[in-house]
DNA sequence: TCCTTATTGAAAAACATTTTCAATAAGTAT
DNA sequence: ATACTTATTGAAAATGTTTTTCAATAAGGA
């Protein structure tokens, strides 16, 4: 999805359109790998150098809202987001470079129909990531 | 496993068994939600006035090092830990209740291999985890 | 161009975690 | 039991991250 579309999809929701969130949402969405708060705050902050730390963590709070970023959990930390896949989607990070790829998580299905019938749980939402390497570092 | 094991698999490893010790494995041991390190801190002080804050902490990353204790990735934060499951197990929570339970997560392999297939990526861990509400929450 | 008010950045506050350090106590040797 | 070595402790300080406060600014409609 184009950043203009994120753009609209913020001012749809009642959101004004300033130079500050521009900076924030081309840095995110046009990035292929997880960023913390502070890596997006340096990356846009070339694009618009009075942008302040304060701003970036209040628009990404608004991205996650409007589900057009998701934060990932990663053993170092879960404070890196990246741009959402479309629908329900999974991500699969690199190791060694961050690079991300989505895949359809639908497949699950039957493994929760299992795990419902032996544990007594109803199931209501799973989370899957996957890591491992990707075609150019492996 | 019960604590007294816990506590054997430090000294097996060339740690002390301290009174502070002692309160933060009781704790965590026989907990079956996930705990935060401030959760911890105030249920073990029951057992240990003198514990402090950072003792937890300190404690909680030893017993993450010898895979007693496995960090809980959440919605509301990922600070939370809880006993670990035996072999390569994922975790099931509660929405309500916090309750925990496992279970294997060996059926993903017919998963893991298409997408490696479709994405080109080799991939070398996964992290799964599921929400509900428990028999006694539904 | 004016007006209303959402948005901003800076500073301060709140919160979580780690480091520093002198005092203590665990475990071993005596 | 006692002495000894040193890992471990809690408190305080430092660090790092995220949130709140607030007056100034600028977005977008009139």
């Amino acid at each position: 999805m184009p950043a203009d579309a994120w753009l609209e999809q913020l001012r749809d929701n009642g959101y004004r359109l300033t130079k500050a969130r521009r900076a924030v949402v081309e840095t995110v969405e046009k990035t292929t790998r997880a960023l913390t708060p502070v890596e997006v705050f340096d990356m846009a902050r070339k694009k618009y150098r009075a942008l302040g730390l304060v701003t970036v963590y209040r628009t990404l709070e608004k991205l996650e809202e409007l589900r057009l970023i998701q934060r990932v959990h990663q053993p170092q930390g879960c404070q890196a987001f990246i741009a959402a896949g479309v629908g329900h989607q999974h991500l699969l990070l690199c190791q060694n470079c961050g690079q991300a790829a989505f895949f359809d998580g639908d497949d699950l299905e039957m493994l929760t129909n299992a795990i419902a019938r032996n544990t007594g749980y109803q199931i209501q939402d799973h989370w899957l990531q996957l890591f491992g390497l990707c075609a150019n570092c492996r």
